[in-house]
DNA sequence: CATGGGATTGACT
DNA sequence: GTCAATCCCATGC
């Protein structure tokens, strides 16, 4: 997708990255959960403002923000909003498509129910390190693209986000609608 | 420079 | 259901 797709506001890039495609070597699967963050509510990490780490948050929308949860996972967003608004899309689960025993390699796993479903997973599963924080997600080496045909109508589920303390009340995680792959089913259904 | 807290996962009770 | 692993970095002295 082009810089003008996630230059949008930060809520509509997540709902419409779900069917989309991730791919990074010979990996790939389809986007199938999300959620947004923004600068304006304390669960982002760009609501401290501009440091460091929140550099890449605060850039050209459309580009990797790769960090490292505790002390172990790394996460996978796509960076949103025009530049000096920090957002981000966490990319949360994945239907495996391509390189599905590669990914059981990386991940020690069989089933492919559990090879890309939750945030830590799938960067394990497709190889993603913090080293491509900051990369570029037209050119690689993670790739970002449109949503294959079949998925072109997915139904999408919305409900709140999982694993934060602050601003737990907000709606921002979406799911497509009775797909297997998924971290967790959603709770509080809000269809779209 | 020391401290504390995670946008999680997997193993275990 | 509980809990530890383990690293980055924001914060405060």
């Amino acid at each position: 997708m082009k810089r003008a797709f996630y230059e949008r506001p930060v809520l509509d890039v997540a709902r419409d990255l779900i069917g989309c495609v991730v791919t990074h070597g010979d990996t790939a699967g389809v986007i199938v959960e999300t959620e947004a963050y923004h600068e304006s509510e304390p669960a982002c990490h760009a609501f401290v403002g501009l440091t460091p780490r929140t550099r890449i948050l605060f850039g050209p929308a459309g580009r990797a923000y790769v960090y490292r949860s505790y002390g172990i996972h790394a996460m996978l967003n796509a960076v949103c909003e025009p530049v000096g608004i920090g957002a981000a899309v966490l990319i949360r689960a994945l239907e495996p498509v391509d390189g599905i025993d590669h990914m059981r390699a990386r991940r020690d796993v069989e089933p492919v129910r559990q090879l890309c479903s939750g945030p830590g997973k799938l960067t394990q599963a497709l190889g993603i390190e913090l080293d491509l924080n900051g990369s570029d997600l037209r050119r690689g080496p993670i790739v970002f693209s449109p949503r294959p045909s079949a998925w072109r109508d997915v139904e999408i589920d919305v409900d709140t986000r999982i694993g934060i303390s602050r601003a737990t009340e907000l709606p921002w995680r979406f799911v497509a609608a009775r797909n297997r792959f998924v971290s967790r089913p959603v709770r509080r259904v809000a269809a779209m």
